[in-house]
DNA sequence: GTGCTATTGCAAGTAAGTTGCGTTTGTAAT
DNA sequence: ATTACAAACGCAACTTACTTGCAATAGCAC
């Protein structure tokens, strides 16, 4: 399975209601191989020389996020928006000079969130939650102290 | 001490080791009184007329958001930063469709993100986290069935 | 194959955020 | 009070991220 990831990337497609073109199957391929939330600059570096137009990399990772293939995530880092092939939900620590991400999961969360609904008027059913934890990595620190 | 927000403005600047000027001062008395997070251009909008100039208002958010006066959050609400002024460490649900927010309280949130900073090999302290919930609000569910 | 529509590329445009630099202005020391 | 220094500011030009309209292409169902 792991030897064909092209396939799987198809099958992915055409399960989550997508047309199973190149293009998505290549970014899907890149994110589950990078496994970390990414950029579209980011992507396209991957992607390489013959990378996909820039709209429609926008376009096809909005169309994939909105099915839940893949997962938009905010860090402050940059101005970029970050997405992330999940195969597991899970949350990150993000390091506030160099932007290293470290990812970790917690069930407590998830319930957190659903409290958080059923206590709100406004809400009714939550889609989804990130919990981020920022902070300051050993290595940044120790740049400083030089 | 409501009577004057100026002055308390000009006091908090000082005790965060800023220079109380006007213009610092008029950021933070709108995003202390509107009490939500806040992009640049809705802050603009709020000074009104004689508002900052634009790259200055860019710095000074930067300025105030990492000496911990205001802090920095990301929704997935649009591109752009959102920053607020912090009283009571808080989180927020947020509707995917139309972006309103309502804020919520969680003790434990705190403690997932320590635990998670001590399992870690990368980090030592976490200095903030964030945890979004995201939804559709009954409101936007409402329009979708018409 | 045929036809429909999702997807794509191109090109132009918008919006958010940054940077360099010269000027102004708090503030602390005199 | 005056001075001196650095923080904060305004302006203008710039970069980057993202969007949009439209015509061309290519999956997929029949």
């Amino acid at each position: 399975m792991k030897q064909n990831s092209h396939e799987d990337a198809y099958a992915l497609l055409r399960q989550s209601g997508h047309r199973a073109t190149e293009g998505r199957a290549r970014i899907l391929e890149v994110l589950v191989k990078e496994q970390k939330p990414m950029t579209v600059p980011e992507i396209i570096k991957k992607l390489g020389h013959a990378g996909l137009n820039e709209a429609t990399l926008y376009r096809a990772l909005e169309a994939l996020a909105s099915s839940l293939v893949i997962r938009r995530v905010d860090l402050q880092k940059g101005n970029a928006r970050h997405y992330e092939f999940v195969l597991k939900h899970h949350h990150h620590v993000v390091c506030l000079k160099c932007g290293v991400i470290e990812p970790f999961s917690n069930e407590l969360c998830g319930r957190i969130a659903e409290r958080a609904i059923k206590k709100s008027k406004l809400f009714k059913k939550a889609s989804d939650h990130s919990l981020e934890v920022f902070g300051v990595c050993v290595r940044c620190l120790n740049k400083n102290h030089v």
